[in-house]
DNA sequence: CGTATTTTGACTGAAGTTGATTGAATCTGT
DNA sequence: ACAGATTCAATCAACTTCAGTCAAAATACG
């Protein structure tokens, strides 16, 4: 595994996380590397789902990033199986704090029905949950993070210091052993204080975002409570889970 | 100056998600594509359903995005042109703090395209704005009062204490010589709090709401720095106004 | 040091996209 | 109902981007 190529796969990850669209070209000029890398490069973050590729480019899709054009789009089928699953898991009445993302956003589409207490930082979220009768939405403020509609910085993170729920159910954009990960400095800031806020952590991630890192580092897999994952977990990442204390749940279709 | 098919195809489908309807020919200048290209995405965006060709254009017809949505679409003639006006009277660059309300949603579409800070508690202004390039937006998070879709309690009321701008701009629900009225008590509180954190306060109300009170009273005349009305307020009503001391704006087409 | 493996950049024909150009269909004003 | 204008679908050639292949370069490893 040469250092450079994953360096500059993760640069990649992060022009097209920041700008939502890159155009193959851009790519090109910018790392002055030749079309036939970028494009594997590309090639391969579409394969783990990091991104998706389109004809002259690559869009974004990745965990934490919710382009409102995402509703347009479905969500892979991996998602929504976990999706479903955990809001079976979720008693009815309860509150709970969901976190922005995809992943999280099915989470949000299953609950639809339901009678609860959200608490939310996300706008996909809350406008998907704001038209349900029996769900109780609060809001958590603060600046909104272009494109991908989730509140962050010091509104948000003073607004979480006055909640207090039983469950937080987390999206992440990478798990290794030394813990969860995602992109974003302002964002794993605040999802700090999301897991200050919660007696549990849930942790709702698909099986291509194990052995894979990010930019920031959130927390230690000793603070999650639960997992729920899609059926692609291989045997050897069961074991560490389950090896650090963390209640596995495995979303079978 | 060639676009990555996808990107545009996004972006012309937010177009006409945001205007309802747009013409070909402003796609066409608007994205500086030919009118084959245009034609072909329309053509494409009309297969997958999500919107509706027309002769001359296209017409939104997806799943309705948010249940507020309708209200802006029902919003009178007088609205949008005190909403046109307003965000004419507001400098580049400035931070505005909006209320919710269909009145300053108007003002809220006048600000697309200017480069601006807002701060809001309302869902549907912020869905409005949270797309647009140049507007940093920061959102007062709260409990998400079903009906209008607006923030409001301690969450609220704790965030913006800590704000502070310039400018407020405030709906309402009716105007007497006493001052101003909403219909709920909840809100006015947190109105109260708007009036607080801002140095202006600026209100705009269609001439209906002349004359009416409503359940609580919201403040004195006295606090208001600025009223833009429509040119249906009747001369007494304007003496009026203009006696409080009030910088007085009529909104002419 | 030499060999195996991975990564890279150039090249290819294939496939997709674009803008211009047609004549037909539709709209507008009289 | 008519003429003129606009919009449309269909077609085509130029252009761009694509996946696949191959050999050179870089790296890993014994």
């Amino acid at each position: 595994m040469s250092m450079i190529l994953d360096q500059r796969r993760d640069e990649i990850l992060q022009v097209i996380e920041q700008q939502g669209f890159v155009s193959l070209q851009d790519l090109v000029t910018r790392f002055g590397a030749s079309e036939s890398t970028v494009r594997r490069d590309l090639e391969h973050l579409d394969g783990i789902g990091q991104i998706r590729r389109t004809r002259g480019g690559a869009a974004y899709t990745g965990e934490s990033i919710t382009p409102f054009e995402e509703r347009f789009r479905s969500a892979s089928r991996e998602k929504q199986t976990i999706g479903k699953v955990v809001a079976d898991l979720i008693p009815p009445g309860e509150t709970i704090l969901l976190d922005g993302g995809t992943t999280t956003l099915e989470v949000a589409r299953g609950l639809v029905g339901k009678a609860l207490q959200v608490v939310t930082n996300s706008l996909p979220i809350a406008n998907l949950l704001a038209q349900q009768p029996n769900i109780e939405l609060i809001l958590i403020g603060g600046y909104l993070y272009p494109r991908t509609g989730v509140a962050l910085g010091p509104l948000a993170e003073s607004a979480l210091r006055e909640v207090h729920v039983p469950r937080v159910i987390m999206g992440t954009g990478g798990i290794t052993e030394k813990g969860l990960f995602n992109s974003n400095t302002l964002l794993v800031q605040c999802e700090r204080m999301m897991l200050e806020a919660a007696k549990e952590v849930w942790v709702v991630a698909d099986s291509s975002k194990f052995g894979k890192s990010a930019l920031a580092h959130l927390c230690e897999l000793s603070k999650v409570t639960r997992m729920i994952v899609d059926a692609g977990l291989s045997d050897s990442w069961r074991e560490v889970i389950r090896g650090a204390g963390i209640e596995l749940t495995i979303a079978e279709t």
